[in-house]
DNA sequence: CTGAAAGCGCTTACAG
DNA sequence: CTGAAAGCGCTTACAG
């Protein structure tokens, strides 16, 4: 087998030689239209590519279609737990329907995020998922570029573009009313200073809805940095929150290792709900009890909505679900 | 600007049109070669392609060239943090050297890797980033693609294919001799089953050169849970040693976990220090001392052993950096 | 049901 | 220094 490739590799014209039949015919086959084939004469055809072991050249059939079995993934950082679990997510979902992912960090300062949208299509994907904010100009040039796009993971709806994401506002009430229901009526909220993070009306839709005061709010970025320093402003700040809900599992463990190098202890001390579900909210100690985010259904709706693209742009809304471990005051369960 | 777009792409020819040269000429200016052009005409080009915001088709070039600018990343699991921090190294490096990365998870079970591998290179991939273990007939597989590739981030030299690592051996020596300047001379490690992980060997070296009997031996996966797990079984064994070598951050964080479920104060009651030097390394409490991989520098070797390939197989070693921390003993410093 | 042929947008030897 | 043209390996109207 590994012969036949050895020099030259083999193309649709050997299999076409081999099996009697025009190149035409096997193209027909391959992919199955648009013209039918005798069943006779595709088993040839089957037969040929077997036997010589052919692979049909992406690359032309790409220039052919104008569109490569590709898409692009843009995303801000791929090491941060969430969207590492979101790129392997959607790298399933799309290998499932056939299309390789080109990867692409736009945290890189020396080049512009529209000079690497550009680069993605100038590539051929068949369509570009966002899993990162957008400027209004960016956002603007994806939509003039009229190719199939979808943004996943962000804060909500972008107007204008496709976009699947969690109801962030009912996971973040759901989770401060787990808070209350733990008896705990002091409850912070530490997330993203973007106004259009649903989680903090969610925070405060609940104590509202249990007639209880808003408790501190803190803006920090999302990253384990900002968690920590965020922890660390809880701590020295002196007034001291009796629960925390936290807008990602990074942000809570960042808030954690600050919490154990002060002492502070979780949850005795300070009970902490985050949100996301990532495997790493399983591995701390206490362990975090977390709005889980549904990642692999969220893939595959992304997917599904880049290759049946709908007129206008929709928005798929999937629910969290509340994982019960440790850090809320939760007793230990089997992990 | 977006208006050229609209309808049909702008090629080369348009661009030729409007510079009144030949497509030839275009090609030679963009790609500074294989001919010289006169600097005017190069200007004409150069004008034309910024008016009509003319990017290249980069299928029709792989078509041409016979490969892309593009290599492909196979990955076991891109969510374990030292992979997701490699994968995000390599994107850079690659796109430092204008390359786009097709990613590829290799534990999905539907899929042979073989089947990935050989789907990767009918995409004209122009070389393949290895960061998994390979078995036996993949290998073979690799080898006979005659595909410019490179084995990143494992065991050590994989025979037959070139390989950027860091020394495993001398890595470990640093991080167990560490260990026993704080005085701990009962020193286990935990690390995988494969008799090539030279960590195992480095640990044993160390003790041996000390005049140390060696500590428990314990095998487990690489991962959260294998962490945990061996955490557990050190915990119930009832012989807890005064110290660890974990063969990875992931492996010390599981680890942590299930120390801080049973009340095991780390560093108080055993002492740990791990290998990898990922972020989460730093934001777990006590942080983690571990053994730094210089994965930027690593990432930048493999893109460049794609690019310009050496004749027979090469083996490019880094040496690992101990970053104190917290977990092994060491008084708190600035993080 | 099948084939001959044009076309996708590049690259590059070849001839001026 | 520049141009006309063949070729890369596909897809798919068009004609039988």
């Amino acid at each position: 087998m590994a012969d036949e490739r050895r020099s030259r590799s083999v193309t649709r014209a050997d299999v076409a030689r081999y099996a009697g039949v025009s190149t035409a015919v096997v193209s027909y086959v391959l992919n199955d239209g648009p013209k039918r084939v005798a069943p006779l004469t595709k088993e040839r055809v089957l037969d040929a590519v077997r036997v010589l072991g052919y692979r049909p050249n992406a690359a032309a059939r790409a220039l052919s279609m104008g569109s490569a079995d590709m898409f692009g993934l843009l995303v801000h950082d791929n090491r941060s737990p969430f969207f590492a679990e979101l790129c392997h997510a959607l790298d399933q979902a799309s290998a499932d329907r056939g299309r390789s992912l080109l990867i692409v960090n736009s945290d890189r300062t020396q080049v512009a995020t529209s000079e690497q949208i550009r680069d993605l299509v100038s590539r051929q994907i068949g369509g570009l998922i966002i899993a990162d904010v957008l400027t209004a100009g960016e956002q603007g040039l994806v939509e003039s570029l009229r190719i199939p796009s979808v943004v996943i993971g962000q804060f909500g709806e972008t107007e204008g573009l496709h976009g699947v994401g969690v109801d962030f506002c009912a996971g973040a009430r759901v989770a401060v009313e787990h808070l209350i229901g733990h008896g705990y009526h002091d409850i912070a909220f530490v997330g993203s200073a973007a106004r259009y993070d649903e989680r903090e009306r969610g925070w405060s839709e609940a104590l509202a809805a249990a007639r209880l005061p808003l408790g501190q709010l803190l803006h920090t970025p999302f990253s384990y940095q900002g968690g920590y320093e965020a922890g660390m402003r809880l701590v020295q700040g002196g007034r001291m929150p009796r629960a925390v809900l936290a807008a990602s599992d990074q942000i809570a463990i960042g808030m954690l290792t600050a919490f154990g190098e002060r002492g502070v202890r979780v949850p005795d001390d300070v009970a902490i709900v985050s949100f996301d579900g990532t495997v790493s909210a399983d591995y701390v100690w206490p362990r975090l009890t977390t709005a889980m985010q549904p990642l692999q259904r969220m893939a595959d709706a992304a997917v599904q909505a880049l290759i049946e693209p709908t007129e206008g742009p929709s928005y798929q809304e999937f629910s969290a679900q509340l994982r019960l471990r440790e850090s809320c005051g939760c007793p230990p369960a089997g992990s």
